[in-house]
DNA sequence: TTTAGGG
DNA sequence: CCCTAAA
C-alpha cells in the first residue's frame, strides 16, 4: 500500500503526454491555451521527469527504498502525468527544447510486448479495462544506494476522479515557476554518459484482435489490486539518506526555479468527478479533444498539421508531436468537451542511449534547489528489458554536497531500462497496410511520447519494412503470430517538428540541422541542452510534487451543477469512447484519420425537456438574440451548453414547433412548451423587427 | 467573444 | 452540432 501511495503520482504531477486532439470549447485561460500550443514532450522529458520525480519521491519518503517490487499492472492510479512546464524565457526555452528534442538525437525504442494478462481476466471483452500497465522505473545508482520507483504511464482514469489533464493549470510559485523533475537542471555527464544514449521504452501491448471493445467499462477493478510492482528493483536495497538533509536549506533559494514554470494540465472544469475513462492509451491518444478556442484549433490544424509538408506519406507523422490533443475529458464540458492537453514538455529528443544527468537541484524536495552543477541525476538507459531502473548515488552518498559539487561526483544516476506504457488497443482491418498499422500504433504511442518518433514493426524479431504490405501479406494477420509482433520506437529523422527546426539557438545551429540524422548529434555533447542549462543558471525547480499537488487540491471544487447535468455528464462520459476509439484507430487513410482526430465532434447531447423548459423560460424573458444572457441565466451550470448551443436549440425548437408532431423526432417536447416557443419567438421577432424598423422610419420621416 | 445563420 | 462571418 505504501508503494501504491507513494507511486500515486496521479494528478499531482505527471501528466500524460500531449495527445493528438484538441478539445474544443474548452474555456481555459488563454495563458493556458497558449502553453498548450508549445507543449512538447518526448521520451527524454518523461524519463528525466520521472527520474526527478522518483528521486523527489524517495527523498520525501521516510522509507525511500520501499518502492522496490512489482506493482499491479493495472494500477491505474500510478499514473505518470505528463509534467507540464514551460520556460518563459523564449531563448532559453528554445535552446532547451532544441537540445533535448532534436530529432536526430532521438533514439528510444519502444518494444511492444504482447502481454496477455492484464485485461483479459477481469474483462475479457474489455481489453481497455486494463489499459494501464505499469511503467516502472528503475533508478539505479552507482553508489549502491538505490531506489526504484514504479509508475504507470497511463491514460486511464485517475482514481481520484481526475480526468487526466483536461485542463491546464499553470501553477506559479510566487514569481518563480516550477519545473517538475527539474528538467532544466539536467546536464550531461562526461565519460560515456555525455553521449546521449538510448533510452529504452518498453511498451507492453497486447494485440487485441478485431471486435471493438466495449468502451463502457467500469473502473477497472484491478486498479485496486495491490500486486507487487513489477519491475522495480534496485541494485541495492540500501536506504538512501534523504537528500534534503544534506542539502543546505538556503532560504535564498527559491522554492521553484526561477523562470521555470510548471504547469499542469488539469481539469479545472466543474467538478464533475468522474469523467475519466479506463480506456487505453490508444483511446486517449486518438480521441479528439475539443477546445473552446477555435483559434487553437485553427492554429493546430494549419500551423502544424497542414503546414507539415514533410510528412512522409507512409505516415511517419510528424504531426503527432504537434498536436497532441489530449484525450482527457474536461469537466467543464463533461466528457464531451475535452481540452487540449499538450504536453508542456518541450519537445525534446530521445537520445539513443541517452544518458543525462540532472542537477540535483531539481529533485530535492521543498523546492530547494541547488545551484547548477552541484549534483546531478544521470539517466542512462540500458538494453535490458527492465523497467526504469536506476540507482541513486548522489542521494545516498553521504558526501557533502559541497565536495560533491566540487568533485563533480555527486551524481544520482538513473538508469532507465525501460518504460512500460499502458496497454494499447489497436483495431485494424486485416487488409490494412503495415504502414497504417505503424501509424496507428504511432498515434497511440505518440500520444505518450509527444511525437518525433516513428514506429517500426517487428515480426518474429524481423523488421517489417515494407509499409505497403498488408498485414495479411506480412503475416501479421494471424493471431498466433501476434505474439511475435513487436513495435519499436525509432527516431524519425525525416522530420523535425517545426518548433524544433526554428533555430534561434546558436547551439542548435552549431550542432547542425535539426533534421539531420541522429548520428550527427547524438554522439556530440548535447550542446543545446547544455546551452539551455547555462542559460538558466539559477536553481531550477524542485517541488515538482508540491506545486501540482497543491494546485490540484485548490482546484477541486464542489459540484455545483445540477444533478441532472451531472448525471448525464457522467453517464455519457463513456459513450464517446467507442466511436472515437474506433474512428481514431482504424486509421487507414491517414488524412481521414487525422481529420477525425483533429476535429472531434462533440458528443450529441439532446436537450431534455427540463432543459427546453429552462431555455424557453429564459428566452421568453430575455428574448432571442441574447444567448449569452440566456446561457448565464438558465444554463450557467451546464457547462456543456454553450450559448451557441442554446441558440441552435432555439432554432430547432422553433422549427419543431412548426412542423407536425409526426415529423418530430427524439424526445417529444410538450406541446405546451412548443407553443410557448412559437409565441416567444413571434414576440421577440416582432420586437426585433420593431427595433430595426424604427430607426429607418424615423429617418425617413426626417427626410421627408 | 457574441451573434446570426448556413451547413 | 459545426463553422464562420461580422460585429
Amino acid at each position: 500500500m505504501v508503494l501504491q501511495k507513494r507511486l500515486d503520482y496521479g494528478s499531482s504531477g505527471y501528466q500524460v503526454p500531449a495527445m493528438p486532439h484538441v478539445p474544443r470549447s474548452a474555456r481555459g485561460k488563454r495563458s493556458v491555451r497558449k502553453k498548450v500550443e508549445d507543449n512538447r514532450m518526448c521520451a527524454f522529458d518523461l524519463l528525466a521527469t520521472v527520474a526527478g520525480r522518483l528521486l523527489s519521491e524517495r527523498q520525501n519518503s521516510p522509507t525511500p527504498c520501499n518502492i522496490t517490487g512489482t506493482s499491479n499492472p493495472t494500477a491505474g492510479k500510478d499514473i505518470i502525468k505528463q509534467e507540464q512546464f514551460e520556460n518563459e524565457k523564449p531563448l532559453k526555452a528554445e535552446a532547451f527544447d532544441q537540445g533535448s528534442c532534436d530529432e536526430s538525437a532521438l533514439g528510444s525504442e519502444i518494444v511492444f510486448q504482447r502481454q496477455s494478462g492484464y485485461a483479459s481476466k477481469e474483462h475479457p471483452q474489455i481489453p481497455f479495462a486494463t489499459a494501464s500497465s505499469p511503467a516502472s522505473a528503475f533508478v539505479k545508482s552507482d553508489n549502491r544506494d538505490s531506489f526504484a520507483g514504479e509508475s504507470i504511464i497511463s491514460s486511464t482514469r485517475a482514481k481520484r476522479g481526475y480526468s487526466l489533464g483536461t485542463n491546464t493549470i499553470t501553477k506559479k510559485c510566487g514569481t518563480q515557476r516550477c519545473i517538475p523533475g527539474s528538467m532544466e537542471s539536467y546536464e550531461y555527464e562526461g565519460d560515456g554518459i555525455n553521449t546521449p544514449r538510448q533510452a529504452e521504452w518498453r511498451i507492453s501491448g497486447k494485440v487485441i484482435e478485431r471486435n471493438a471493445p466495449d468502451m463502457n467499462i467500469p473502473e477497472d477493478p484491478m486498479d485496486l489490486d495491490a500486486k507487487p510492482p513489477a519491475v522495480v528493483s534496485s541494485d541495492s536495497s540500501a536506504e538512501v539518506p534523504s537528500c534534503r538533509d544534506r542539502v543546505p536549506h538556503d532560504s535564498s533559494v527559491p522554492k521553484c526555479g526561477d523562470g521555470v514554470e510548471f504547469s499542469v494540465y488539469r481539469d479545472d472544469d466543474e467538478n464533475s468527478s468522474g469523467c475519466t475513462y479506463p480506456s487505453p492509451v490508444t483511446t486517449h491518444a486518438c480521441r479528439a479533444q475539443r477546445i473552446g478556442d477555435r483559434r487553437i484549433r485553427k492554429l493546430l490544424t494549419s500551423k502544424y498539421w497542414k503546414v507539415d509538408p514533410t510528412m512522409s506519406k507512409d505516415g511517419e507523422l510528424a504531426n503527432t508531436d504537434v498536436e497532441m490533443k489530449s484525450v482527457f475529458h474536461s469537466r467543464r464540458m463533461p466528457c464531451t468537451r475535452q481540452r487540449t492537453q499538450r504536453s508542456s514538455f518541450k519537445r525534446r529528443k530521445l537520445f539513443e542511449r541517452c544518458s543525462i544527468s540532472a542537477s540535483d537541484g531539481g529533485i530535492f524536495r521543498d523546492g530547494i534547489s541547488n545551484p547548477p552543477g552541484k549534483g546531478g541525476i544521470k539517466l542512462e538507459a540500458s538494453d535490458s528489458p527492465a523497467t526504469l531502473h536506476g540507482a541513486n548515488g548522489a542521494s545516498s552518498s553521504t558526501t557533502g554536497q559541497k565536495s560533491s559539487y566540487e568533485s563533480g561526483d555527486y551524481h544520482v544516476k538513473l538508469s532507465i531500462k525501460s518504460f512500460k506504457v499502458p496497454e494499447l488497443f489497436i483495431e485494424i482491418p486485416e487488409n490494412a497496410t503495415v504502414g497504417s498499422l505503424k501509424r496507428t500504433v504511432l498515434e497511440a504511442v505518440t500520444a505518450i511520447l509527444g511525437g518525433g518518433l516513428r514506429v517500426g514493426v517487428l515480426l518474429q524479431g524481423k523488421k517489417v519494412r515494407d509499409d505497403c504490405k498488408t498485414l495479411r501479406q506480412a503475416g501479421i494477420a494471424h493471431a498466433e503470430k501476434l505474439d511475435n509482433l513487436g513495435f519499436t520506437l525509432e527516431p524519425n529523422p525525416r522530420q523535425a517538428p517545426a518548433p524544433l527546426t526554428s533555430s534561434k539557438d546558436p547551439h542548435l545551429l552549431h550542432s547542425g540541422d535539426a533534421t539531420e540524422p541522429l548520428a550527427r548529434i547524438a554522439p556530440a555533447k548535447p550542446a543545446p541542452y547544455q546551452g539551455a542549462y547555462d542559460a538558466n543558471p539559477q536553481p531550477v525547480l524542485t517541488s515538482a510534487a508540491n506545486c501540482p499537488e497543491s494546485d490540484r487540491d485548490s482546484v477541486q471544487s464542489p459540484a455545483d451543477a445540477p444533478s441532472l447535468d451531472k448525471t448525464t455528464a457522467n453517464s455519457r462520459a463513456l459513450v464517446p469512447v467507442p466511436q472515437m476509439n474506433a474512428e481514431a484507430l482504424s486509421v487507414v487513410p491517414l488524412c481521414k484519420s487525422r481529420r477525425s482526430e483533429m476535429v472531434q465532434r462533440r458528443i450529441r447531447r439532446p436537450f431534455s425537456v427540463a432543459e427546453v423548459e429552462a431555455l424557453v423560460q429564459a428566452v421568453e424573458k430575455l428574448g432571442t438574440g441574447r444567448w449569452r444572457d440566456v446561457k448565464l441565466r438558465a444554463f450557467d451550470n451546464a457547462k456543456h451548453r454553450t450559448y451557441v448551443d442554446l441558440k441552435d436549440k432555439w432554432k430547432t425548437l422553433v422549427h419543431t414547433a412548426r412542423i407536425s408532431p409526426q415529423q418530430r423526432r427524439g424526445e417529444p417536447v410538450p406541446q405546451e412548451l412548443l407553443d410557448r416557443v412559437l409565441s416567444a419567438h413571434a414576440y421577440w421577432s416582432q420586437q426585433q423587427a420593431r427595433l430595426q424598423v424604427k430607426p429607418p422610419p424615423a429617418q425617413t420621416c426626417l427626410l421627408l
